[in-house]
DNA sequence: GAAAATGATGTTAGCGCTATTAAAAAGTCC
DNA sequence: GGACTTTTTAATAGCGCTAACATCATTTTC
């Protein structure tokens, strides 16, 4: 063989229609689900498919669209754990639903993301995911809307008007995890907040608080300032600790700062949970990493990635016939995980 | 308007070509980097591409270059922060590049890599690339030459006779950190190995050896198993620190385990660095995370992703015309960080 | 100074898939 | 039962890019 002519998946279209005796064009309706084939076609088309281990090329399919199907994803600097997570989900169903993923990076600085939306829509994306930080910036929002870019805004604490979304219920999440803290017995509870400019971060603190508020016997707690890494953590603990009346356990409002709070007790010879209970949110890989092992929320950071590629992939089909919907607001469930960070409050000695 | 008809991006080569006046073929020549364009040609094009902000559409080059250029990334579970780096760094080599990149996760069991490497092979990847823990599997290097795949093991201590490699070189690395330990007085060093199948790892330990070996006024260690995770490394550090003899810094084979190390510090009441300093390896975002900023080893994970990806697509390609080359062994330069956790030895009471 | 060896560019033909249009088969009606 | 719809299928033309080959200018060589 002197030019083996080369096929990388292996199998074409072309391949599948002549095995089902049929043109390429109806096994292009078939794989898109187009209405419009006799049920009989589409089940010898099926056939062959699976016969011949067939599956569509995201290229071609992505170049012969046009760019529908190319989906850009803009990504910071959030934690490491939430990022890699994030790409796995959102490749993951890059991969499934044969989208082409295009990555973008940026500072958090204004500018430049106002630079990468620009490379993502001169790179022909159809849409656009917003994870985390950029969620809730009304310009990139915009600039997307102007260039009629499918936004998807990903872990916002609440419905966006102006994108579609897909969140989990950061408010609930949160009064759970106080009411766990609440039965545990622990009646003075240290928040440590998250970034002020993210609504995510905010419905966290307003979770908690409803369920202080709540309790009976009635609670109470202090709320110190953090930036959602590890240091800002590691400080909030610090002055929580060295109150007057320290509380007996802290609630970060993820696990990078639960991380530090640890550190932070650790280093004044608390035992955790004996003296002190600590409880993060997300479930990173770090919750499991550190010890003892974080009781946290699992935010389902992959599933949320994988849905908001569908959403965009499915809106920016859509969006070319009918214009301007009510964004759609997708919800996915979170789940209290307790591990070995919580336990009840210390006796009074 | 009722069908703003099709345009994605807008610019396409075609536009930058007839800008620079020049054949569409010389402006993919001039984006590939091909020899045999005179310099003034490439630069008109060059301005021509930054006037018109041109960027090549990835799916059509892929789909051009026939396919070849699907890149398989197999992962497992290692420390969150190296994977997205690792994922950062080939998403985008796989952008510029134009490669289509395939992700599969699997657990770390044989099994599982098996049944993973097979999904990739039938998904008719030309290349895979195959980080850390999996760059030491004979078996699914073995399975990958079988089915005609480049192999390219990422971040292995030693090059490999079965498959190309990028990695850095951790003999050294270790050393140099060692050096640094040494300098600053430290006589009793203890270091906590990474896990004991990776030959990245055992290089590390040898590199370390090899330099206490080396001071003078000599030096001695104490060495404790580890697992590359924030516990091992916690639970080697108490172990250190317990001795009756402790050592006055700790080396750890990365910076999970480090950070681990710090945590045992802080809860034993100890300074860092003023009674101990602590090193990592690998300047994952961890690193910088913890408090105080670890002293570590900068490995070029991202562009270490990078060119294992252009190794793959190139050597994919090449394959076809003169086989069975010997392997290729790149090696890409670290940096030795100094932060925070390191300081000189403590003045004896 | 003509032939051959370079260089530097231009042409042509797809890569695998999807729109669009044209054609054929199957119903429908009066 | 023939003209007229309504399904269903086939054919054609690209999407933006690159490989291979063709074509010109230049040199170089004897």
């Amino acid at each position: 063989m002197s030019r083996t002519k080369k096929r990388t998946g292996g199998v074409t279209m072309d391949h599948v229609a002549r095995e089902a005796g049929v043109s390429l064009m109806t096994v292009s309706r078939v794989m898109n689900n187009v209405p419009g084939v006799k049920a009989s076609t589409r089940d010898s088309v099926m056939r062959a498919v699976k016969a011949l281990g067939y599956s569509p090329n995201a290229a071609a399919r992505s170049l012969a669209r046009n760019g529908a199907g190319r989906i850009g994803l803009l990504y910071s600097n959030p934690s490491a754990g939430y990022l890699s997570q994030f790409l796995v989900g959102a490749l993951d169903g890059a991969q499934t639903s044969g989208a082409l993923l295009v990555i973008e990076k940026c500072d958090p600085s204004l500018e430049s993301e106002a630079a990468a939306i620009g490379r993502l829509i001169a790179g022909g994306v159809a849409g656009v995911i917003l994870p985390a930080p950029h969620a809730e910036s009304e310009r990139a929002i915009a600039a997307l809307r102007d260039a009629g870019v499918v936004a998807i805004a990903v872990g916002t604490g609440h419905a966006r008007a102006d994108a579609h979304g897909v969140r989990m219920d950061d408010f609930a999440a949160a009064a759970e995890m106080t009411r766990h803290l609440i039965e545990l017995g622990h009646r003075r509870i240290g928040f440590i907040e998250g970034a002020v400019n993210q609504t995510a971060s905010v419905e966290r603190l307003k979770g908690f608080e409803t369920e202080i508020r709540r309790a009976d016997p009635p609670a109470d707690c202090l709320v110190e300032p953090g930036g959602f890494n590890y240091r800002s953590g590691f400080e909030a603990a610090e002055r929580l600790l060295s109150d007057d009346n320290p509380p007996t356990a802290i609630f970060a409002s993820n696990d990078d700062m639960a991380a530090g709070a640890l550190a932070a007790a650790h280093r004044r010879g608390l035992d955790v949970p004996g003296d002190l209970s600590v409880a993060g949110f997300d479930d990173t890989p770090l919750a499991t990493a550190v010890w003892p092992e974080l009781t946290t929320v699992r935010q389902p950071v992959a599933r949320m990635a994988e849905a908001a590629l569908r959403l965009a992939l499915q809106e920016s089909r859509d969006q070319s016939r009918r214009d301007s919907r009510a964004p759609i607001d997708q919800l996915l469930p979170h789940q209290l995980v307790v591990r070995a960070s919580t336990g009840p409050v210390p006796q009074k000695s």
